[in-house]
RNA sequence: GCCCCCGUAGCUCAGCUGGAUAGAGCGUCGGACUUCUAAUCCGCAGGUCGCAGGUUCGAAUCCUGCCGGGGGCACCA
């Protein structure tokens, strides 16, 4: 029996008491019935807290309206006792082949068990990391990759049409100056004011050289110089490009689009738009520049869109792009930014609203920042100093399993510190380990389980799963759906990284007490069988989450 | 000054949108491998949930005000 099973066998019991004149209550009064998990495993099964949210509306007190819905569910289908304790808590047991049937649904419903519906018709654009070229991933980019992944992923696995995209700052005063940088390398002079240094602009520099003397180009130095920059800018900016996407590839993130800000100048869209919005009224003539009304957004200034010089702001481009998108069909866009933007939600809800539609559509995600720590210590990461640790960085320390799990196990409301020493030196701090093993395990109990000839369809007898740590990793595995539709509703895939933690933990007590596999000349018996079927339901719902996190689920470690 | 996030065990963090005696990992200490992988399990120790009010049967969770930390407040991109 699932959480949901039960909670629907609850409001049954309520709607036949009610039928029976025993409870003064409307049907449509019972709202959510919730049923958890109770910390103390001996209070039962599961719990709610029925009777006190409904004990109002049906003129009792909680614990006469406990023991009427207890008396009820106790004869119920499925359970084996419903108990009242403290102010009006139901401890609920269910029977024990109840229980254990949830391991054979879970194994029929395979990589689809805690897939939900409710994104289902709805087209999701999910843009983030949208690093600038100038430069690899640094570790910040890292985290929103992993994340956006994750987040993407869940969408998916309720329903959704999702759109991976990476919009590509390819435009702009930080182009002109990374152009400048790369020239500046190559001719000796000194890198412009606000411009990049690291070591990795003389490796694009060079290949750029490269390049072109192997496509037998002018030498790019022998150009007038804003040829020249010109000619660094495109070739500089490609290469960096495709740097980026080969690593974020590498760290098993590929995105749908990438959207390059420089088309939506080239194609006349940032134009277009603009004249929309002025003739629409949307936007408003000040001081001879153009505004947009974010203050409506609680924004605490009204932004400008076109300057009074006439050329466009930054923001100009994210009004086409926004256009952009809905016109490519998105129903809702999502745009995960770091911290250092939070100031940028008003607009771009401000920018939905110009165009007309609901600020609904638009949902920023703003996630905190990742600090670099040695020996307990903040270090300031900077371009200058040399010390920025990327993507790459990361992925060489500890790879992309233990990576992509340290960043989505965490809040994204929370910054969180990456020591790289304390990662390389005690990878065990990880705990992607502990949840990998958990499957690991449970892969190879199954492999010892098929040399014994033990097959799961040879029998299944649920009543036989009567060991606590059966009936506790049984509960926990029913939780996988609801887990994954708060993650999803709430965009939070920690709650998937916390929970296989959980199960992992269940897992393991379990196996560190029971046998799948017969010892000595026990015969093979359909204690096995099931308790194999509990095994691989394990395993499943580790796999089913592992995978929504974009982390390895290894048969063996 | 205004806006956003955070403050929970020595450290890093959860806490299921208001429930029962606040949890996990790491770290400390002590146990468990001749039988499915010990990357594991079992136990001990460790807490004024930043502070003060408020809301109600009930608050780490919701509201208000302080304190502390991080980030942001351009006709830059």
């Amino acid at each position: 029996m699932t959480p949901e099973e039960l909670s629907a066998t609850i409001r049954a019991c309520i709607e036949d008491a009610i039928e029976a004149g025993a409870l003064d209550l409307e049907p449509s009064d019972i709202g959510d019935i919730r049923v958890e998990r109770p910390r103390q495993r001996d209070h039962g099964d599961w719990s709610t807290n029925a009777a006190m949210q409904l004990a109002k509306a049906a003129h009792v007190s909680p614990r006469d309206f406990a023991t009427t819905l207890a008396s009820r569910l106790s004869n119920a289908v499925g359970i084996d006792s419903a108990e009242i304790a403290g102010p009006g808590f139901i401890n609920i047991r269910l029977a024990a082949d109840a229980a254990g049937e949830l391991a054979r649904g879970i194994v029929e419903f395979g990589d689809d068990f805690g897939r939900g519906e409710s994104l289902t018709g709805t087209t999701v654009n999910i843009e983030f990391v949208s690093a600038n070229p100038t430069g690899p991933i640094h570790l910040g980019g890292t985290r929103w990759a992993a994340v956006g992944d994750s987040l993407a992923r869940l969408l998916e696995f309720h329903g959704a049409d999702v759109v991976r995209e990476y919009y590509f700052n390819d435009h702009g005063a930080q182009i002109d100056r990374f152009a400048a940088s790369l020239l500046a390398v190559v001719t000796g002079e000194d890198p412009p004011e606000g411009g990049y240094g690291g070591a990795y602009i003389q490796d694009i520099a060079n290949e750029v050289m490269v390049e072109a003397i192997a496509a037998r180009d002018r030498d790019p130095l022998e150009l007038p110089r804003d040829a020249a920059l010109e000619f660094f800018r495109s070739r500089g900016v490609a290469l960096m490009f495709e740097q980026i996407k080969r690593s974020l590839h590498d760290f098993g993130v590929d995105f749908d689009v990438y959207f390059h800000e420089d088309s939506l100048h080239h194609s006349g869209a940032v134009t277009k738009a603009v004249d929309q919005l002025k003739a629409s009224g949307a936007l408003y003539l000040h001081d001879g520049a153009w505004w947009l009304k974010s203050t409506d957004y609680g924004d605490d200034k009204d932004r400008v869109v076109i300057k009074s010089d006439g050329t466009p702001a930054y923001i100009a481009a994210d009004l086409a792009y926004f256009k952009d998108k809905r016109h490519r069909g998105a129903d809702l866009c999502i745009y995960l930014l770091g911290a250092d933007h939070h100031g940028y939600i008003a607009r771009l809800k401000a920018a939905a609203s110009a165009f007309g539609d609901d600020a609904e559509t638009v949902e920023v995600k703003i996630g905190q920042l990742v600090n670099l720590v040695k020996e307990g210590q903040p270090v300031r990461m900077s371009k200058r100093a040399g010390n920025v640790v990327t993507m790459e960085d990361l992925v060489d320390v500890v790879g992309v399993d233990a990576a992509r799990y340290a960043l989505t196990r965490s809040s994204a409301d929370s910054a969180i510190d990456i020591d790289l020493d304390l990662l390389a030196s005690h990878s065990n701090a990880n705990p992607v380990f502990y949840v990998q093993y958990a499957h690991a395990r449970s892969a190879g109990v199954a492999r010892n389980a098929a040399e014994y000839g033990i097959k799961r369809e040879d029998g299944f007898q649920p009543s036989l799963l009567t060991h606590e740590t059966e009936a506790a990793l049984l509960g926990i595995l029913g939780e996988f759906p609801r887990v994954v539709t708060q993650a999803v509703s709430f965009r939070e895939q920690h709650r998937v990284a916390r929970y296989l933690e959980d199960v992992a933990t269940a897992y393991h007590a379990w196996y560190d007490r029971t046998r799948v596999t017969p010892q000595g000349e026990e015969p093979v018996s359909d204690v096995h069988r099931t308790r194999l079927w509990l095994n691989d339901a394990a395993g499943q719902v580790l796999r089913n989450g592992l995978r929504l996190l974009g982390v390895g689920a290894p048969e063996r470690m």
